[in-house]
DNA sequence: GCAGACTGTATACATTGTATACATCGGCTC
DNA sequence: GAGCCGATGTATACAATGTATACAGTCTGC
């Protein structure tokens, strides 16, 4: 039963991704930046099916862009995660934070 | 390409709570620590696929407890997490903390 | 008008999440 | 000592999520 309860890993990932980019978040800057910060590269073809799945499950929205491309292509699809999408990401987060406590040195520990 | 480089969801919570319970980390502890602290209640059957799957990739091990139990049944596995799971673990962490990262505000605030 | 860039869509398949049903092993109770 | 019962573990099946590859529009500039 974690449909709707508890994010994937990715879906967790691309949520937050999308929060650090604020309002430029486009699909390619979604992209980067989970490169970027999180170590995680994927083909746009599985970003998109997972936004597309979020936004089914209430916890993304978006809109095409206004402005007509430079340099051709559709329209960007601009998105933002919902109230719903950040509740499930600050539930994760207390989950994953009661799940630390107490275990920091194992976590702290450097691998050679 | 997650295939051991990036744990799933549960398999992040299962093996955290493999860590919490310690020297006690056999299968029915799990599924309680697993209710207590991560809010996640599921079968037997779901976590044992999910230990197995684990040891496959070689995140977690087990031993069978040593003396007969009390109570009949089989004799019970008692898991643990092998440095890789560890290393899966703080990676994935270290990943989360970056994402999180300047999104305090938005993570901390209450939902009324 | 055609090549090429940039973006989005469709489809297919692998991995992970999860439950239900089944099997096994003692101890008890008669 | 046969059978029930509680305590585990195993097998199987299916749903949800992760992920790639291939396809399809839409501008710009020759």
């Amino acid at each position: 039963m974690a449909p709707s309860d508890f994010p994937g890993d990715f879906e967790q990932v691309v949520l937050l991704a999308i929060l650090r980019r604020r309002d430029e978040a486009f699909a390619l800057e979604i992209l980067d930046e989970l490169e970027a910060t999180a170590d995680r590269s994927v083909s746009r073809g599985a970003l998109y099916r997972t936004l597309d799945r979020m936004t089914d499950k209430g916890w993304v929205t978006w809109e095409v862009e206004a402005s007509t491309p430079d340099r051709g292509g559709h329209r960007r699809r601009l998105f933002a995660v919902t109230p719903a999408g950040l509740d499930v990401l600050r539930r994760s987060r207390s989950v994953l934070r009661r799940l630390w406590d107490g275990l920091e040195p194992l976590m702290e520990e450097r691998t050679p």
